[in-house]
DNA sequence: CTGAAAGCGCTAACAT
DNA sequence: ATGTTAGCGCTTTCAG
């Protein structure tokens, strides 16, 4: 029951414990070179007994590849960005390698430093959601293979959703179930997947009706005094809101407001994140497919890594519409 | 322009360049030995400029410490994990670590391999929340500082909260509201915390007044048959949910079937996960920590890594009540 | 098919 | 204060 800090064998003492060289046991544990059948088998047995493990920082030293990537994104507790991060977790898992995750908490700063603090712990490569479309990299990714999700960042490989595809899907959505007068409560500005979804909205929109209005939020469900007067004010029927979490911001307004949704106004958000099913009422939305863009974004990445391929490439991926309960039917 | 793949230079590249031996090189870089001021502050000019990078690999298999932790958690889209693995991530950043983070699924097999993953790449540490309460790391951990949190595992320094206090807390404030007719909804019965949390609400329970029903849920807002069953026949005035999520689904199933909370039917969680203050209405429920047992369990894990220190450990925080508008004060 | 030996990039005695 | 050098544990030519 003395558990003793007995340092794990090394391959040296796999091979000495095995009567072998270390050639032959490193063969036989990578399954490289050449070695006689029952030769494997015994130091593979062995190996087993002693409980060899590989070290994987020697090996990584030797072989130049740590096995590992980075994950940055700019905020875990947004719901947006669990679902992303599991999905890479699982899939660089199935491929053998490991992540390490760090979240920027929305800035800049941090970004650049967990950019080069990736780079330096010698990761493979990186999966980068950025916070703006604004690269922070400086040049800390230089010869990391790198995939960027979700934004546009000049010379890196992306993967997109079509937004403006995204947000004429909502527009028309609320059309064609008769509204006219419908407002926009956008995300920042500043972000260009953002404006796409507005300017996609807003195309359809002026070509079938008209703008109620044109607010601004942050990627939160708290309401900003100017969305909030916007709301109260501008006799909409309808609202599209470029994000799910500033729809349910709206919900909630309503909800406190007195106002039932949708009923009295009609909302449509964009992302379907997992609250969104859960709002009272269920919150009609556009599917952003974030899943299979981080599923994507690995396996883009790890052919780069492997094939160090260097095409660069941008890939773009397609939206649809969710229904559910919070765009109502106007009898026309 | 040319994006040569110039591979970063050594450390020997380091001290020729600046004209000194790796020696010094190395002293200037991690400050340790003893280099000149003069000497040193050209060192770590020359460094700059031809962008010297330690190699973490290489570092690693010399000093045998990687600079990384592990965090192994169930699930990171149930909204309860994702703010623990943002503590984590920050406070190990803040202390120089990354930290490799890995989903189990809530699969105890994944969670097994999860765990042997991590030793093998040589993390300094891991933090783990287990799938359940039983230890699935098949000795992967024995020579791997570790901190369990919110589950109990035998031999593993832990954090928990003090869940039995916290199902009081929760009883209290129903029984204080007036409600004598008191439902329980567990979550998986085999989870020693959420046994805790039921048996403390119980206590009270049983105390002031009456068990309407006790029936068990999975960890989702999807209930199952009985539990529904309870909620529709069973004429509880109030129901204590072990978890937030499901206390969710009760919120979402009494909307479907047209009773409103808290009039017809008051309801408590647990938790204070960050859905809950979004719900309508907005959930009264019992804050468990996360985000603090989170910091602790970091700075527990590098105290063991730096320190070594052997003793076992537990740290038991406080719940809190969190008053919201699901529980109904009943006239008496 | 197997082994001896060189060396990945780095740190830390141990000289000087 | 600075340099020389022996490894850390591993992979991989290159001989035999």
């Amino acid at each position: 029951m003395a558990e003793r800090p007995q340092k794990r064998p090394t391959l040296k003492e796999l091979a000495s414990e095995a009567g072998v060289s270390v050639a032959s046991a490193s063969y036989a544990v990578n399954g490289t070179g050449s070695v006689g059948d029952k030769t494997r088998e015994h130091i593979l047995e062995v190996a087993r007994r002693i409980g060899y493990r590989q070290n994987a920082a020697a090996r990584a030293t030797k072989i130049g590849r740590t096995g590992t990537m980075g994950l940055v994104v700019p905020d875990l507790t947004n719901p947006f960005f669990p679902s992303l991060a599991q999905s890479v977790i699982q899939t660089a898992r199935g491929h053998g390698y490991g992540v390490f995750v760090t979240d920027t908490e929305g800035s800049e700063q941090l970004e650049t430093e967990a950019l080069a603090m990736l780079a330096d712990r010698g990761v493979d490569g990186v999966i980068w959601f950025p916070v703006r479309d604004s690269d922070t990299s400086a040049g800390a990714l230089a010869n990391v293979p790198t995939v960027v999700v979700d934004r546009a960042i000049p010379h890196f490989d992306t993967i997109l959703a079509d937004y403006a595809e995204g947000g004429r899907q909502a527009a028309n959505h609320l059309i064609e179930a008769g509204h006219r007068r419908i407002g926009i409560i956008s995300g920042p500005d500043d972000i260009l997947s953002m404006r796409q979804r507005c300017e996609g909205a807003m195309e359809v929109i002026l070509a079938h009706g008209t703008l109620a209005f044109r607010v601004t939020n942050a990627f939160s469900v708290d309401l900003e005094p100017a969305v909030i007067d916007a709301l109260d004010e501008q006799g909409a029927t309808a609202v599209f809101a470029g994000a799910d979490v500033i729809a349910i911001g709206v919900l909630r307004h309503l909800a406190a407001t007195g106002r039932s949704v949708p009923a009295d106004l009609s909302v449509i958000g964009f992302d379907d994140i997992p609250w969104s099913e859960l709002t009272a009422p269920p919150l009609t939305t556009i599917d952003l497919p974030l899943h299979s863009m981080a599923a994507e974004a690995v396996e883009a990445l790890i052919r780069k890594i492997e094939r160090r391929e260097g095409a660069r490439r941008t890939v773009v991926v397609s939206t649809s519409l969710v229904l559910r309960d919070t765009v109502a039917r106007l009898k026309s």
